[in-house]
DNA sequence: TACCGCTTGTGAACGCATGCACAAAGTCGC
DNA sequence: GCGACTTTGTGCATGCGTTCACAAGCGGTA
C-alpha cells in the first residue's frame, strides 16, 4: 500500500513519489536509485517537460512553415508562455541558441525529441474498443508524431477480428503475448471504469510500463510504472468552479449581471 | 497581445494571468477586482480544485456503496493521494469534518460541489462532431454529473440535422442563436486543429465563458475566458519522457536491462 | 464529570516553479 | 576591426503548493 501513489498530472500536482525533478534529492528509497545515475537524466522539472512537447509541435508547424530560426519572445509567443519560462525549460536539455539571433529550427526539434525520448518509436496499446477507443485508434496524429498504435484490445466478442483504423481488434487475454511481441511501451486504458483496475493489471504484468487512462478511477500501480490520467469530468468541474466564483466576484464587486461588467474584450484598461 | 494567456492545466502550470489562488495577492492589474471581493470565494489553489473534483467522484462512489463517513485518510487513499493534503484541501471550503470521527460524505459532497459550482447545471455544447465528436455526444457519464450536452455544431452538411446522441447536430453558424437561448457556459472544441481557433472565437463572441479545447493548438481567447486543454499527443510524448530517463537511469546504474531491475513489484524492500 | 484515544484543522517550514533583470556572447553594419 | 545592438542563459528573489507535526476538539467510557 504504500508502494502506490496516485497518478499525477491533474493541475500542478507533484506526486508524493519521486519525480524527473527529484533524482537528485536524497530519497528515502531502499532499493536502486543509485547517486551514479545523477550526471545523466539532468532533472527536468515535470511541469517544464509537458512544455517542451508544446513547444515541439509549435516548432514543427514553423519549420513546416519555412522558418529557420526563432527567438525565444517568437516561440513564446506561439506557445502562450512567457519567453523567460521558455527560456529556462530549453536550458534544462542544453545551450542551443545564438545570442542575438535566436534557436535554429531544425536543432531545437532535435534536441526537443532527443531529452522526450521519441527517436525511438514508443508503440501504443488501446484496451477498450468503444466510443472513444474507436476515436483514438482512428486518429492519424499519433502515428504522425512517433507514436504507432500497434495493438487494440477489448473482452466484447463481436469485435475481436475486426479491423478498427486497420488494426485488428485482439482479445485482452492476448495482451502479455502481443504487447510482449511489439514492445508495447504505453497502454491506454479506455474501458469502464470498473474494468480499468483490471486491465491496468495486465498490461503492467505485460510488462508496459506507462499508462494513458481515460477512465474516471485511481488507479493502484506499482512504483516502477508511470500513470497519467486524462480526467474529462474534472476538467469539466474545474472550469465549472471558475463560471461560480467569478459569478461569486461579480456579485460582490457590484450589483451588475455576471457577464461584461465593464471589462473591455480582454484589454486591460489603463 | 498583452491580455492574452497560454491555457492553463499543463503539468503544475500555474498561469501568468490572475488565478483563484491569487485574487487575495495584490494584483498590477487596473480596472475590476475590488478588494471587496476578497472576503467570498476564498482563494482555493487550482491544483486543489482539481483534486476537489476527484475527491467528490470518491465520495459519490462510496455513498451508493452506503457509506455514512469517512475519515481524511480513507478518503485520502482512496483518492490517491496523501492524508495531509487531502484536509489541507477540504480545509479551503470549510470545517465540515468532526474530529476524532471524520467527515459525513452526504455533507461533504455538498459542500464540494456548492465549492464546484455543481448545484447550478452548467450546459455544454460540443463543436466538431467528428471521430472524438461523437465519443464525447454518446458519452453518458457527463449528463449524469451535472453537464448535459446541449448542443453540437459542425460544418459538414452531411452532418446538419443529423442525431448524434439523441441530440442533432447544428451548423456552426448558428452557435450565437443557440448558445444564448440554452445557456450554454462551456464549449468544447473538437474541430481539426486549423478550425480551432475560429471556432473558439465564435463561442466566446455567443458569451462561453468555458472552453475545453481537444485540438493540439495554443488558443487565444481574451482576459476573461477560461481555457482548458486535453492534449493526448502531450501526454505520451511526458510519458515517452519517463521511459526514455528510466533507461538512462538503469543503464549508468548498472548493466542491467531496463525491466525489473531488482525492484519487487511496487514494494518496497525495507 | 473527567479522562482517554482518535481525527481534524492549521501554523510553519521546506522545496519547486515562475518571473525578473542583467551580464555574457554573438551578429550585423560600418 | 570595432562598436552597437540583439538575444540568450542564468542567478536571484518571490510566491505557491506540499508536507510535517501537533494542538485543539469531540465522542466514547468509566
Ligand atoms: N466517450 C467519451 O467521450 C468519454 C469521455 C470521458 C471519459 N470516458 C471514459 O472512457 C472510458 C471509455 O468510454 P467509452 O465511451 O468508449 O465506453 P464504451 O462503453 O463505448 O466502450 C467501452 C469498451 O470497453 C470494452 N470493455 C469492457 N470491459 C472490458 C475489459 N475488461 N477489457 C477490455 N475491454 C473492455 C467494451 O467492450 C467496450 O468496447 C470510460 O471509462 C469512460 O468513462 C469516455
Ligand atoms: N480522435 C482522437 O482520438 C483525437 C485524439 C487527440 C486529439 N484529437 C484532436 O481532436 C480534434 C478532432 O479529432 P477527430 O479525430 O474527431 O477529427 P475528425 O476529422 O474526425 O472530426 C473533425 C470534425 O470537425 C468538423 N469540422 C471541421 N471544420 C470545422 C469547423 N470550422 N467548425 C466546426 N466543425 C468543423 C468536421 O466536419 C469533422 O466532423 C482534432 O483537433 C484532433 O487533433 C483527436
Amino acid at each position: 500500500m504504500a508502494a502506490q501513489r496516485g497518478q499525477r498530472n491533474g493541475v500542478g500536482d507533484t506526486p508524493p513519489a519521486p519525480t524527473a525533478a527529484e533524482i537528485t534529492a536524497p530519497i528515502p528509497r531502499v532499493v536502486a536509485e543509485v547517486p551514479a545515475a545523477r550526471e545523466r537524466a539532468r532533472a527536468i522539472p515535470e511541469a517544464a517537460v509537458a512544455r517542451l512537447a508544446v513547444y515541439l509541435r509549435v516548432l514543427s508547424g514553423m519549420q513546416d512553415q519555412g522558418s529557420g530560426t526563432v527567438s525565444s519572445e517568437e516561440l513564446a509567443v506561439a506557445a502562450g508562455v512567457n519567453s523567460a519560462k521558455l527560456r529556462k525549460d530549453l536550458s534544462y536539455i542544453g545551450s542551443y541558441g545564438t545570442r542575438g539571433v535566436g534557436y535554429e529550427v531544425a536543432v531545437l526539434i532535435e534536441e526537443i525529441e532527443r531529452i522526450l525520448g521519441l527517436t525511438r518509436k514508443q508503440s501504443v496499446a488501446v484496451v477498450g474498443i468503444g466510443n472513444l477507443g474507436h476515436a483514438l485508434a482512428n486518429y492519424g496524429g499519433f502515428p504522425g508524431r512517433g507514436f504507432p498504435v500497434t495493438a487494440l484490445f477489448d473482452v466484447d466478442p463481436d469485435l475481436i477480428g475486426v479491423p478498427v483504423g486497420g488494426l485488428p481488434v485482439e482479445h485482452i487475454d492476448d495482451i502479455p503475448t502481443i504487447c510482449a511481441e511489439r514492445e508495447v511501451s504505453i497502454g491506454v486504458i479506455a474501458t469502464p471504469p470498473p474494468a480499468a483496475q483490471t486491465v491496468c493489471d495486465r498490461l503492467v504484468e505485460a510488462g508496459v510500463q506507462c499508462i494513458l487512462n481515460f477512465a474516471p478511477v485511481v488507479l493502484q500501480v506499482p512504483d516502477h510504472v508511470e500513470v497519467r490520467k486524462v480526467d474529462l469530468a474534472v476538467e469539466l468541474q474545474v472550469l465549472s468552479f471558475h463560471v461560480a466564483r467569478r459569478a461569486d466576484n461579480a456579485a460582490a464587486t457590484n450589483g451588475v449581471a455576471p457577464e461584461f461588467n465593464g471589462k473591455v474584450n480582454g484589454m486591460v484598461v489603463t
